[in-house]
DNA sequence: TCCTATAAATGGAACGTTCCAATAAATCAA
DNA sequence: TTGATTTATTGGAACGTTCCATTTATAGGA
């Protein structure tokens, strides 16, 4: 069944009765040809089961109508709605968005952006791999390809980054703990690697500071960004001489974690110990006790940074303004209710 | 910031003082140059900035290196580990993987597969959207290139399928459901669209027939593949004048959204009612109860539909074996203990 | 020394498009 | 009828590679 040499417009130009260049703007829909002319060629299109060779006609043109997502971790859904929304507008641009998942391992990061350069692309969205140093993409810059960065960034670069705003969501969600009476707070997860941790405290540390909360150094407890990281943090946190009564987790994942480690020595998750997670993912929702968390809306974020970035090719431009997302706190029941409404005040290292 | 005009070989080949041809031999790695003489002309590469055409190159080649994976639903953790299986495996052969997202939907996959097509691509590894029409990939298959189906497949085409074993996953799950003294079964979520449906569907009904357990039709529910399908289906099952006391769930999701509303109604998992899972995906694990289900090794058949198609492209051929993975039943407590041995024997409707 | 064999480097054609400049055909004004 | 204008169509060069057939340099054998 190996198909016959691969037809070309020469072929179909032949099976038309018309030269190699009418089919050409036939292919590109100019309105220069008759339209009678246009049907005999489209027709003998389809009967030599043309496919348009996308390769070589790059060669010819400027530019190329693919564009390459590089996505840290695919397995992760807060990361594939990323992409998702990225998708959803390229494709109804007519752009190819290619996706490439990196295993937030740099290395690998290096040549899948090596292969989107040779393959051509017009552009990239990166939501660079933990650990990608800050050169990596010093020569994609100079070569003056378009690229964005969504969701992450790298620190000191000056590509244009689509965000959520992290260090509101912090604050909002430690607002919301202090709000409901507790005192001695805790940051779970995460590591300062990441851009994204320090905005995260950051949010947390400005909330602590306006509130008159002590955000003493001990409370904040890295780890890793999974169910494994938080319940260590949680671990951790209570074999201290003062633990902490509540704690925003650098993610849902480390939050869940925190949760099965509450559970797990026979305190409840909202009652005995308030937990908010960040990124609120579905299973949020679903949880139990259902967990508070902030949204970022990740599949809106893709969609910004998409439009950015064809606007980016459009104007061939390599700068562009950054974008912070809006989020927004969805309270549900992992903080329980208001603790200075609780029978029995704490004692000593519970808070009050 | 514009770049200067792209560099090419010719410019290499200038500024190392040879010409085209030396820059193209050792671009190839070619044996044939000497050493000293790659050594320069790899400085100069440098140099320039150069960037490899792969358009180009395959305009004179026969193959191109890259292959697409078009995938039916990236946000699910469980294709997503598919694709991240298969790029895995190809991003090591040096072939370069593309991911495209065809949200469950035909024509989407349509305009997908049209432009990997463009592309050049050398290969196609899809998990068909629901809905696809059997003729979908017909043009592709007269084009004579490699294609296979991984996790999914189509009723009666001839594409070589990568895919779990569905059948015996589903025996296993039923028998098990039986061992624990279950007599009224049900079957939930799903839809008769999917081949999957009908081959989970398949094993139930064997083992039912073999076990001896009634599988009337109206224990079969059909529904979403979501919580909410599942939600529905227990519902529906209860209102029941005899209702089941276990089931198997079509996937993860749908045996979450059961345990669900299995808890909205005061009934406890596993105690009250059993469920066990299909795909065992990471929540499964952690769940409340953690949930009892058929383990696929997504990542794994990813890794063989990959190993698949590059013998295929090397063979140049579009045909290959069947392969059909290993499932195994991973026994958590979804489904409580022995029902034999528990004290009151199940009433109809509550089940115990 | 000359001839042959081997190693290294090279020029040219080809791959399948696009796009410009040029031609051919049709229409119009005089 | 003729020339000018508009409308459709066309040939050719170019895009950046690969690969074959040659050429050139180097070494070895007589």
């Amino acid at each position: 069944m190996a198909s016959r040499a691969k037809a070309t417009i020469f072929d179909i130009a032949r099976e038309a009765g018309v030269s190699k260049s009418t089919v050409s703007l036939v292919l590109q829909g100019s309105g220069l040809i008759r339209p009678e002319t246009a049907v005999k060629v489209r027709k003998a299109i389809e009967d030599v089961g043309y496919v348009y060779n996308r390769g070589a006609a790059n060669l010819r043109k400027a530019h190329s109508n693919v564009i390459g997502m590089v996505i840290n971790d695919l397995t992760n859904p807060f990361f594939a709605e990323l992409a998702v929304g990225m998708e959803r507008v390229f494709q109804s641009a007519g752009i190819v968005p290619f996706i490439a998942n990196t295993a937030e391992n740099p290395v690998r990061q290096e040549e899948v952006l090596k292969s989107l350069m040779e393959q051509g692309v017009a552009g990239l969205i990166v939501s660079p791999a933990r650990g990608t140093t800050p050169g990596a993409f010093r020569r994609l810059e100079i070569a003056g390809l378009p690229i964005a960065f969504a969701m992450r960034r790298l620190p000191e670069s000056r590509i244009p980054v689509i965000a959520p705003d992290n260090h509101r969501g912090a604050y909002l969600a430690t607002s919301h703990l202090v709000g409901k009476g507790h005192r001695r707070l805790a940051f779970f997860g995460g590591s300062s690697d990441l851009v994204v941790y320090h905005e995260r405290l950051g949010g947390f540390r400005e909330a602590c500071d306006t509130l008159g909360i002590d955000a003493r150094d001990a409370l904040i407890i890295e780890g890793e960004t999974n169910r494994k990281g938080g319940m260590a943090c949680l671990e951790t946190s209570l074999a201290m001489t003062e633990p902490p009564t509540a704690a925003l987790c650098f993610n849902d994942a480390v939050a869940f974690g925190v949760m099965l480690a509450l559970r797990k020595r026979g305190l409840e998750p909202g009652a005995d110990f308030a937990v908010v997670g960040f990124d609120d993912v579905v299973e949020a929702e679903h949880y139990m006790p259902p967990l508070t968390s902030v949204a970022v809306d990740s599949a809106g974020l893709g969609e910004r940074a998409a439009h950015v970035m064809i606007k980016m090719i459009q104007s061939r431009t390599t700068r562009a303004e950054d974008h912070i997302g809006a989020v927004n706190l969805v309270v549900r029941e992992s903080c329980g209710p208001d603790r200075r409404t609780r029978k029995r005040p704490a004692a000593a290292g519970t808070a009050t």
